[in-house]
DNA sequence: TCTAGCTTCGAACACTGTTCGTGTCAAGTA
DNA sequence: TACTTGACACGAACAGTGTTCGAAGCTAGA
């Protein structure tokens, strides 16, 4: 008779537990990357951790992401997807690129500095192809003429793409408000003003001014500079 | 009597060939990992590789340097420093500004893709503090307030950073003349012209204006766009 | 001549992205 | 029901990274 209850031999056993995954696919290794960028940060992101977030191990991602680029392309459309698309009904074209870019910001830094990795300024994902179409539309609209608007839509991009990191650069060394920031900017205008008077005239006059304005206003600047150049382009002349 | 030339133990003689290496120093190391971009490009540049180029390791460098970080940021320092300054006494303030811009790119442009290091805007180098320092003072010379003119000077080196850096990644995947880039180009339009028209009608009429101008026509149109907006802050009024 | 301090750097650590080959398991076929 | 097939999963290994430690070698001062 067969002795009941054979404890398993412990050498053999461990096995893993089950862990109620479930089976893994490209929506679910997106969001546990981002889940992880939003917690720790894009150096954080590599494919061990992502895989270890889910349970599993590196080598399991590469099905469904040829390499760690083609992952982090599709992350950033992915966040691109949050921005609400700006509407070509709007009464005025300007304010309404204007809140859009601020938008498209707003939506960037809510990710940590996941918007290092937008580079490559042409747009390849759906929904930043949604976003482009519904750029182009406002602009066209406006009667900005087609290489205008194509040339100027990717500028207007630059310039929100690297502003966020700018302002995710400062986040990520402790400067989130603006009074955490004072110290930091306190120092460079010092170190400014100190500089020898008789090379950097200028630099050393300007000094408090180099560091004036918040991150909203230089922002806010950027934009209407940008906004100002392309107005006399817009239906009805120069723009002013 | 001593025995002459005894040969040494072969199995305690290697030693290190003297390399007739001169005694290592920041300027050394600098050179050597210009070198190395220029040749092999930035993804090349590693500690051990900057060491290997003058014949020591890679743990020598950091006697000379706290990190990779520090030397980069010295080694884009001094490429900037090859880019002529501008001269307050030009004629025509726009046009040397943009002249600049022009001569910025293309200092940037022949040290492959040395540029990405580029991120953290404010310039501490003093190459960079010597630059900033002569754009501004063609700046103020023109009129422009002190404020308009330190944010407008942070958005041109982000425009020509941005676009030195899109003329790198194109460069390093072979685009290098209009020629090589042609077929890619053809490519993104056809792509773009192909999508579902109902959904993206503007993106399908638009498929050739998007891939529409050379690098250089693209460039030149994102700096007057940027002096279009400033202008009218210059001495003159809205300057056109 | 002997010591003190400085420069140099081999070896090691803890990571990284990526690949290979094995292992597992469900569906389809005989 | 038994067997095969194919897709998915993934541990282990590879070649590389930035950085640190501690032991050597050399030079200058006593």
């Amino acid at each position: 008779m067969p002795a009941a209850a054979i404890p398993a031999p412990p050498w053999r056993a461990p096995k893993k537990p089950p862990a109620a995954r479930q089976p893994l696919s490209a929506e679910a290794v997106l969001s546990a990357a981002l889940r992880l960028v939003d917690r720790d940060g894009l150096d954080a992101l590599s494919m061990r951790r992502v895989a270890q977030e889910l349970g599993t191990g590196a080598a399991s991602l590469y099905a469904y992401f040829a390499n760690k680029e083609e992952l982090l392309e599709q992350l950033l459309d992915r966040v691109i997807g949050e921005v609400p698309l700006p509407s070509p009904a709007a009464p005025d074209w300007a304010d309404e690129i204007k809140r859009s870019c601020y938008a498209s910001r707003a939506v960037f830094c809510a990710h940590r500095d996941l918007v290092k990795v937008a580079r490559a300024s042409i747009p390849v994902g759906p929904n930043s192809l949604r976003y482009t179409e519904a750029m182009l539309a406002v602009l066209r609209g406006a009667g900005i003429p087609d290489r205008i608007a194509a040339w100027s839509l990717d500028q207007l991009s630059l310039v929100v793409v690297a502003d966020a990191i700018e302002a995710a650069i400062h986040a990520e060394r402790g400067r989130r408000t603006e009074a955490d920031s004072a110290p930091y900017f306190a120092q460079v205008r010092d170190y400014l003003a100190n500089l020898p008077a008789d090379e950097f005239p200028n630099l050393v006059a300007m000094a408090p001014t180099m560091v004036e304005g918040s991150g909203d206003e230089r922002f806010a600047f950027a934009i209407d500079l940008m906004l100002g150049g392309l107005a006399r382009h817009a239906r009805g002349g120069d723009g002013r």
